[in-house]
DNA sequence: ATGAAAGCGCTAACAG
DNA sequence: CTGTTAGCGCTTTCAT
């Protein structure tokens, strides 16, 4: 399109190396030829092109970014923070989506790499060790952030099994009945990687085990919402221990058209902490993710692999908090 | 990295040119050595270097998005759609952010037609006529969404004025005696471009001028909230007319502070209709930015423009929609 | 201080 | 049906 090292050094009258000098500030350069080069590639509005020098250099200061879906909150919020990292160190990121498809996950994956991105960052829906090798022959170093893949990939998360365990405590010491999980991500195991939401059901288990006379009830399918209301029928206190912010705000959606409401009518608990619950009254408790510390330190890693070249397989764990509400 | 064309034909025995023959399936080639091309490759798990195609073909099926940020609801459910079709058209998109930063915007479009995406989609921040010559000199398709630009530059949106007039209107009718308008991008008037607030402002005074009897009152700062309640002090029937529904949300969480409930103390609406009024009780009353159906138009227009290389400024208006709430 | 030449990996025009 | 050659725009030795 615009106008190339060839065209600037047929004006200037000189070779395209000497041009290069001038542009790139590197090698020894006559001031008089090099203001002449400026100046002029300043005046036909000269600007390199970035896919030429990425092929020659073998980096293009770009990061691959391929998760579920940016209408998320909780993916939004990182891609914000990532974004903003980005920012700061000069490089741009291509995101991309994968929608819970595991094969367009990895086409996506390919096709960054094959745009030679300097390194990815993914909230990974695959799993396993060939899925491991083909991380690792992409030849682009890799994070991984919320789902582990395999031992060997880099990952950036919070102590979920922990976090769920706790939350679930303050839950059973409340005096409940009966405690409902919902998780309908489960729905997916064995089909998608959904580890986060494992790691989360062993930490349920867990805190259950010290109180095994209260009732326990596992809504793990997308048709959870038809459920809700039947687990209020009998008068048992009742709580719905959600394992995502969204889930937790769709019940509550759903109870209120039939009158009932959180913390007078049943007690739940969500998990992410997504900035929407700032808006909603009764203030939901809930588990930080630490969306912003994990989007962060994901950059980290991934600058000190990218730095290093060193694709070992460190992660990176990072605190959790309870978020106290008025839900429980 | 991986292996090459190069590779590849040297373990085939054969040229470069039929190693490609093999891969894109252009030309004639022996249906054998095509057979054997194609599976050494493969074997060897070649994989095309995108860099070095886009290069040679001047085409990347890169698209180039640059909005505000991500974090905002709005954007994020456009980025959703986008994404979409460009997965249907098998084009990946290219996000950067600009955070309400007229030189960054810059930047990121020259990088990003450095990089040579096919296609530009920009909520942008800049306007006039020297922005549209940066524009038109990139050399790459571009269409702008929210905010015009200048004449000349492809738009898609609603038609702000009359949105804005007839939310408006249906606030007046219901007998307020004052109404507070608060825009507190307006701010940044003469300094960004936030010519979707000025079109509503417009259909707002368009609207008041009906009504003369009815005091107005313009909030414009980003100080809006510390403003709010001192509007409810003097008893009279108030509304807020919110050009976001993100500030509707923050005027009624804070006023809730204080006691003082939507609908019941005083009336509001806002602009967008983002996702996040699902959960909110009461229901805001919004107008419909019909943000999916916007992000689908642009992306059409952008492919048309694609593909006819022409760049003329033609613009699509789409039909907005008054979101009855309960809080007005 | 400057230039010539080779190369990144792929594609395309032209021969054979 | 296949190979040779040239070129995309930039960077990088290696001479001069």
């Amino acid at each position: 399109m615009g106008i190339t090292t060839k065209d600037l050094a047929q004006l200037c009258g000189v070779s395209r190396t000497t041009v290069h000098r001038a542009l790139s500030g590197v090698g020894r350069i006559n001031p008089d030829t090099k203001e002449l080069i400026l100046r002029t590639a300043k005046e036909h509005d000269y600007r390199p092109d970035l896919l030429a020098r990425g092929l020659v250099k073998g980096r293009t200061y770009n990061i691959g970014i391929v998760v579920l879906d940016v209408e998320n909150r909780y993916f939004a919020e990182m891609l914000g923070v990532i974004g903003a990292e980005m920012n700061r160190r000069g490089y741009c990121m291509n995101i991309m989506l994968h929608g819970d498809d595991r094969e367009l996950e990895q086409k996506q994956l390919m096709r960054l790499a094959a745009y030679h991105v300097d390194g990815l960052i993914v909230s990974s829906v695959n799993e396993g060790e060939e899925y491991r090798e083909f991380l690792t022959g992409l030849g682009v170093p890799v994070v991984s952030v919320d789902n582990r893949i395999a031992d060997g990939i880099p990952f950036v998360g919070i102590d979920q099994r922990a976090a769920m365990r706790e939350v679930t405590g303050r839950v059973l010491e409340r005096g409940y009945e009966r405690v409902v999980y919902v998780c309908p991500p489960l729905a997916a195991k064995g089909i998608r990687n959904v580890s986060v939401h494992e790691e989360r059901l062993v930490g349920f288990y867990e805190a259950c085990g010290a109180c095994p006379q209260i009732q326990t009830v596992c809504l793990n399918d997308w048709s959870y919402l038809e459920h809700v209301k039947e687990q209020l029928a009998d008068g048992k206190r009742t709580a719905f221990l959600c394992t995502a912010d969204s889930f937790a705000l769709e019940s509550m959606k759903r109870l209120r058209t039939d009158g009932l409401e959180a913390s007078r009518d049943y007690g739940i608990t969500g998990f992410d902490n997504i900035d929407t619950l700032e808006y909603v009254s009764p203030r939901l408790m809930t588990v930080s993710n630490s969306v912003g510390a994990v989007a962060t330190a994901a950059v980290g890693l991934l600058f000190e692999l990218m730095g290093s070249g060193n694709t070992d397989g460190r992660s990176v764990i990072l605190p959790h908090e309870i978020v106290t509400g008025e839900t429980i």
